[in-house]
DNA sequence: CGCGCCAACTGGTTAAGACCACTCTATCTG
DNA sequence: CAGATAGAGTGGTCTTAACCAGTTGGCGCG
């Protein structure tokens, strides 16, 4: 999926170009950036394609290609107070960390993380907690190449995403995310406080680098009853 | 709507073939599908890239592509091939009316809808049904005004959105959801065939058309183990 | 007999160009 | 001056034709 260089090229254009821009502005028409970017129409399309479907773009037959309504894509937030990625001010949460260490990638790992099986990941499992109560379970997994040096107090509280950038400099961009429903099995209901069998959320995000490296992988189980996604949809044309 | 003829052909061909295979078989090589088909790669692959969007199949490289698992993955943006909850496939879902009726909208729907306590609700209970298989309960209200002369028999196949338009002038252009988890009761176990206290994901949205108007607010519960909830994030500065 | 290599699959990406459909505007005509 | 119209620009679709990159299995060599 992330395999075309092109295609990549162009996307990362695209993106760097929307950032400068107001919702709603126009971009280039596809003739005149394939020119500029000196790509083929069908590859620039495909491009543009994947950003229409994420609704950073909007394309108008006829008129032009423009930036999408809703400009700075916080396409999920979760209540109480944060998104899944900007959680409650800092200071307000902390994490407890229960298990941190190297291991080898391993067949499955190495898949998600595009290393080799032996390479080494770092494993970071952490308790999240919002004013004394634990609100969901995070297991990272990082190539370890990325972030030597790393502690475990460095994930304890702070934004680990700015710690990636300021002193890793790693410059995190884009993530996939998928969501689906689950239920806590034991040991994540004494962890999280709750029933066993309590309804939760599954959440599994791949993150990736402004290079389109993958950053880490990241399987997370929220409290059904302290999280909600809300997101904006935006329809063009037909649905059902 | 739909776009292109040859691609909606191809698309259907597929769309046949799945539905007579099991999950997991192979589906002919692309080229083969082009010469049979008589459409070019490009256009076959396009064609396929819905379908692997929709998760109904999945690719190997080197390998060949596959019918998937028979699990619904939606990307939680609007997209071309279909919308949150209606699998790309026309045809190869229907609704079983479980309710249809006018009631006064009372105090909590007035307010969601923007209505007068007092107005006419249509309120549409219907089983979301994909291959003889019942998948989610979707509880509708709608202000009566908006569709007058509805039937049942409108709303248990074919796309909703599109009758909203062509048949009544409602242009859906909107809509703000929030995704929950949460467990079946009993009756909704019965009804979606599953064990009670079975993980499901709890949708409340309310869709807005062109003009701002509020058109519906739905309710709806998905069979956990047959939706998930895909998005792609796009990070600007920190986050945790 | 076993191992390794290579050929023939598979999907993955890109190019260059043609033509269609829609939208806007500037110009021509009444 | 107002309306109709033609052209230019836009995105939408499709074709032909390469080449790249994994996967597999069979053939030949050791």
């Amino acid at each position: 999926m992330r395999a075309g260089l092109k295609r990549d090229r162009v996307r990362d254009f695209l993106l760097d170009f929307i950032a400068d821009k107001r919702p709603g502005e126009a971009i280039p028409s596809e003739r005149d950036l394939c020119k500029e970017l000196g790509v083929s129409r069908p590859t620039l399309r495909a491009a543009i394609d994947d950003l229409v479907r994420s609704g950073l773009l909007v394309r108008e037959h006829g008129r032009g290609t423009f930036t999408g309504p809703h400009r700075v894509t916080q396409a999920l937030s979760a209540t109480p107070s944060g998104s899944f990625y900007a959680p409650p001010a800092e200071g307000h949460w902390q994490s407890r960390i229960l298990e941190f260490g190297l291991i080898p990638a391993g067949p499955q790992l190495a898949t998600r993380l595009q290393l080799s099986p032996a390479a080494p990941v770092l494993r970071v499992v952490r308790l999240r907690i919002v004013d004394d109560e634990p609100m969901a379970i995070e297991r990272i997994q990082l190539p370890h190449a990325l972030v030597e040096g790393l502690v475990p107090a460095d994930m304890e509280s702070g934004s680990f995403y700015r710690l990636l950038r300021e002193r890793f400099g790693v410059d995190v961009r884009t993530a996939v995310q998928t969501i689906e429903a689950t239920v806590t099995d034991e040991t994540e209901a004494e962890l999280l406080n709750v029933p066993q069998h309590f309804p939760a959320l599954g959440v599994e995000r791949t993150t990736r680098d402004a290079d389109g490296r993958i950053v880490e992988f990241v399987r997370s189980m929220y409290r059904g009853d302290r999280y909600r996604v809300t997101s904006e949809l935006y329809f063009d044309a037909d649905s059902g």
